[in-house]
DNA sequence: CCGAATCCATCAGGATACTG
DNA sequence: CAGTATCCTGATGGATTCGG
């Protein structure tokens, strides 16, 4: 119950033994990915979009606090890696919508799940944060 | 389905109607949230203390690449936020190490599901940005 | 051995204004 | 409407040095 069933692990890196981390060779990998849809915005377009396409000024409008740049950064980037559709109509006013991918949909489900634990836990964290924040 | 099964909302927030969004009041605190754990390392820490308490220079090994400013600065954030425990013991070769709270491990469920997910699909992804790449 | 502190580079990301 | 372009700032984060 590591976090690679399917993946082979060489030699396991150091020797701690059972699943200690990610093999060395997807490690770098790993990081990359982790720390591109756990960028800023990423995860709650994801989560938005979980309802069905959405244009880009309603995807704006839900996405509080989100720039027009950074939007198109990130939806540019979700897409590129395959997890969103950009679909345009050539209409007179022109209209842009995006939808997840299945792949996009399957990562949504763990995204949901992260949401939910911090609307869940955002009391306890709170609480923690007063604490030590007080008992330096 | 949504997000926030456990969380009042008030309106939903413009008129996308089922669950469109987290609500306005706690998107603001789930953005913080969000990025903090899913800041470059967080994750990956939460990730390897997973088999157990870790000394400070173990888990400097555990997750490569991390310069010991960030180390400190991770570990020092998740233990504020409640996450992680310090402890260290006075003697004379110092000794601290560092583990999951209960808090902790709920939220270590969660990482893992991320990371089993990224090494899953990391043939995907990789496919569609070399894609992506060549056909702008 | 475990960190804190300082210095410094980069760049993510916000505001604004402009285009097709 | 759906972006693109440009400028600018603060946060992020690496390398190194110092302390307990």
């Amino acid at each position: 119950m590591c976090a690679m069933d399917t993946a082979e692990r060489p030699d396991a890196a150091a020797g701690r033994g059972p699943c200690a981390a990610i093999p060395a060779e997807q490690m770098d990998f790993v990081r990359q990915t982790l720390d591109r849809i756990g960028d800023k915005w990423s995860m709650l377009v994801i989560a938005v979009l979980e309802a069905g396409a959405l244009r880009y000024t309603d995807l704006q409008r839900e996405v509080p606090g989100i720039s027009q740049r950074m939007l198109t950064l990130t939806v540019r980037q979700l897409q590129q890696d395959g997890l969103v559709t950009r679909t345009a109509y050539a209409e007179v006013p022109p209209r842009v919508e995006y939808a997840l991918t299945p792949l996009g949909r399957s990562l949504h489900q763990i995204v949901t799940s992260l949401i939910t634990w911090v609307v869940d836990h955002h009391g306890q964290i709170r609480e923690h944060r007063a604490h030590t924040a007080t008992a330096p």
